[in-house]
DNA sequence: GTACCCTGTAACGTATCAGGTGTCAAAGCG
DNA sequence: CGCTTTGACACCTGATACGTTACAGGGTAC
């Protein structure tokens, strides 16, 4: 299982594609077809990365959008299991 | 990619879990910590897998949470590919 | 027929969240 | 000093996950 906290993904989305290319976040807010403020909140891990999002990332970046919603899951994962003790779930199967 | 239209998890989860246990939806609603109706939704179709239930079904299961929460990506996935084309995104760098 | 259980679903309210528009502070440039 | 640009924030909207309650329909047992 995942032991830390994994890092936005908007984070890892302006160190990867952002600054390498020297790109300011209106300038690929513009070419990836949303507002500035949309991006600025997926960078600043106000927003998760929505599965419209991931195939815009795809298509600017030419990359795979599995992995930007992988990214995502992953750390939506990593904190609803923060709270998994507070489920009150039952096992329906032997562990 | 993702050729054809990929099924509900929730209905996979019906036939992988609930069915082979015998469990009825209200059974597995109440081991899950969740209404019936929300279970309902997601077996139908009507609602997503969230991080949360995707811990729940993990516990009560004894599977693993990623797997449910990548067939939502998956899902939700092909469904935004569908539109790729009405994006209006600019490549940023070349295909 | 009557009673009971399981199911799906509609209506209502809650909370969360993606996204857009508008505004504002800070930094760069004439 | 102005002026533009940039980036972050506040507010509103629409969608969704979840809860409760209530209803209609299909089984099954009595």
């Amino acid at each position: 299982m995942l032991m830390h906290n994994p890092p936005h993904p908007g984070e890892v989305l302006r160190e990867l594609c952002l600054e390498p290319l020297g790109l300011t976040v209106t300038a690929a807010a513009e070419a990836l077809g949303v507002s500035r403020k949309t991006l600025s909140a997926v960078l600043n891990g106000k927003a998760g990365i929505s599965p419209e999002m991931a195939v815009r990332l795809s298509i600017a970046f030419d990359t795979s959008a599995e992995s930007w919603l992988n990214q995502q899951s992953q750390y939506e994962l990593w904190h609803a299991e923060q709270h998994r003790k507070e489920l009150n779930v039952k096992k329906l199967v032997a562990a």
